[in-house]
DNA sequence: TGAAATAGTACCAAAACAGTACTATATTAT
DNA sequence: ATAATATAGTACTGTTTTGGTACTATTTCA
C-alpha cells in the first residue's frame, strides 16, 4: 500500500528522541513519552541495537543510547531495520524475480522510482530529521512536549 | 511495507500494451500476453475504466482502449486506482490523525519524502514509461514480447 | 440466438502488520 | 546478598491487507 509500517513510524521517533538525549533512555520512559505502546517500542529498540544503530546499556538506570552519531545515521538504515528490504518492486534488485521476462515495461520505470526514493532516504539523516522537527523550537524544551501542535 | 501492489505493478503493464495498440484489447487477451492471471486482469481494467482513466467497448469483439493520450495519465493517476490512496504516514493528508499530537518529530521530513515521491508520480507518465520500456526497441515488434530479455 | 466481451459484486486463503507475553540475563542501588 | 530495573531472546495472536477467484447480469456482434 506503499505507507511507512509502524515499527519505521515508531523507529524514527525513538532515534530522534535518543538523538535529542546523551544518557541512556528506556523504553518504559519513551513509550510514556509519547503513548506508544511498551512493548512495541521494547521491540523496535531491540532491533536497533542487534543492528548497531543504537547502544543498550543493560541494568537499572540501563536503556539506549545512539550507536553513531546522528549524521551519519540515515533514514535508509532505519527502514532497513524496521520495514523489510526497500523493494518498490520485487525485480529491482533481482531481475530474474520478473515474471514477465518477455517484454515488461515496468521496470525501467519503476527502478527510476525506487532509485529516487532509495536516495532520498539514504541523504535523508537523522540529524536533518532532527533539526527539521519541533525538538528545536524555541518554545518546547526538550521535556514539554505539549506545547507545540503541528499545524 | 513500501512496494508497489501487484494490482498496480499490473495495471502498469496493462496500461502499457493499451497504449502501445488502437484498436479495443480484451482481459483475456492481456492476460494471455503476459502470463497474467485472467480474472484479475479483468478486475483491474473493470477498475481503470470506472475510474475513467480507459474506456470499455463492450460485446464481442469489444474490450478496453485508453480512454485519454498517455501523455496525461500520470503514474500518480494509476496508483491512486489501484493501490489505497497514497499516504506514506498517516498524518500527510490530513494533520488530526496524530497520535502524537505534543511534538512530532517524523511529521516534517516524512511529509517532505511525501511530496517527493507524489512529485515523481505525477511527472511519471504513461507516454514516458511507454518510451523507457522495451515496446520502442527497434527488433521487438509490437506482438512479439519474447524477442527482448531484460538484463 | 449464441458467443464473447464487460459490469458488478461478493467471496476466500494466505501473508503481513500491529501488538502482546514470557523467560532469561545483566546491572545497580540498597 | 538481593531486590529492582533494565535489556535479550523468542514465540505467539488477532486483525487487516493482499492476491486471487467465482458468479451473475448485461451488452454487442456475427
Amino acid at each position: 500500500m506503499l505507507k511507512l509500517s509502524k515499527n519505521t513510524d515508531y523507529a524514527i521517533i525513538l532515534l530522534c528522541h535518543l538523538g535529542d538525549v546523551d544518557a541512556p533512555v528506556s523504553a518504559q520512559e519513551i513509550a510514556g513519552n509519547y503513548q506508544l505502546p511498551q512493548p512495541m517500542v521494547a521491540n523496535i529498540l531491540k532491533q536497533l541495537g542487534a543492528a548497531g544503530l543504537i547502544q543498550s546499556v543493560r541494568g537499572q538506570n540501563g536503556g539506549y543510547v545512539l550507536a553513531r552519531n546522528a549524521e551519519s545515521i540515515s533514514l535508509s538504515d532505519i527502514i532497513s531495520v524496521t520495514d523489510n528490504p526497500f523493494n518498490l518492486v520485487e525485480c529491482a534488485h533481482d531481475e530474474e524475480l520478473c515474471k514477465v521476462h518477455q517484454c515488461c515495461p515496468t521496470r525501467q520505470p519503476l527502478v527510476a522510482l525506487h532509485r529516487s526514493i532509495q536516495r532520498f532516504m539514504e541523504d535523508m539523516t537523522l540529524s536533518t530529521i532532527i533539526s527539521e522537527s519541533y525538538f528545536e523550537n524555541p518554545d518546547a524544551g526538550r521535556t514539554h512536549h505539549e506545547t507545540t501542535h503541528l499545524s
